[in-house]
DNA sequence: ATCGTTCATAAGAGTTGACTTATATAAGCG
DNA sequence: CGCTTATATAAGTCAACTCTTATGAACGAT
């Protein structure tokens, strides 16, 4: 399936969840903003919620004939935990201090660039499986 | 020019700055290792990193030679920052003040979820520029 | 039961994007 | 100066993505 980056490339998609991220709306509800603001179709929208579905960034609800959707943040956590490694570049050390007693991190040792002597290698297993050991597929898709 | 979810939708352009994240390489050295993971040539990768020049992901500087590339952060702290209104759904509202006071920041109200009587509308101006007022072209692209 | 909603899926077209091979530019070195 | 190394660009191919229109399925109301 598709990586959470991929979801969020899209401009539509990326404002979907801007709208769902104020509380559930219906997929008639979503494609009246996005018509609005797009002008595109009601198929269009509807297959962007489909995607947003599958990659498990929005969750369903059936209320009678109507899809009630709501942000499933799971996926965006991860694009958070990926975006982790470079905070060093953007907080100070303060800042980023208060940021791991703030996130409960029991791991030591902050992500400050040019960590040169650094041989950390892979101790945080828990972001992405992103890269392959080994050239994957000449195809050079997303690997699960 | 592209939008920041766009450079970072391709799984060897997230490598690679998961490479410069530890410091600054050279264009050979991203080549080699990302050759190695991803089976691709040298232009691809050459290709790979003029995407992340004119995104602004990264920055050269010449050594001889050699193109020595390191992580720009500008645009991940974009992305970074278009993910805070979603931390409220995984972080709990303890975490939410640590990092509040982590950040420094001098915005009033959280990013919770549903927040139906919450009729903010764009009080946050810092983020982005996705939304657009009304219906932008037919064509459907990136709002520069 | 029939008709209007609400929403999803199907099929096809156009565009974009990421590779490939071939080649150009510039520096380092004998 | 010629040759190798380091890197970028050019041109072309192929696949993937996002639309479109047309249609289907489920619910609600008359």
């Amino acid at each position: 399936m598709v990586h959470a980056f991929d979801v969020l490339g899209d401009p539509v998609r990326r404002r979907i969840l801007e709208l769902l991220a104020d509380g559930e709306l219906s997929s008639g509800e979503v494609t009246t903003v996005i018509r609005r603001e797009y002008g595109i179709s009601q198929p269009a929208v509807s297959q962007h919620l489909r995607v947003l579905r599958d990659s498990g960034f929005a969750t369903v609800r059936a209320d009678g004939a109507r899809r009630l959707y709501a942000v499933d943040p799971t996926p965006l956590r991860e694009v958070d935990v990926w975006l982790e490694r470079f905070r060093g570049f953007w907080e100070n050390r303060l800042d980023a201090l208060a940021t791991e007693l703030a996130r409960g991190r029991r791991r030591r040792r902050d992500p400050g660039p040019n960590s040169d002597s650094d041989t950390d290698s892979d101790t945080d297993t828990d972001t992405d499986p992103d890269p392959p050991a080994t050239p994957p597929a000449p195809t050079r898709d997303e690997q699960t």
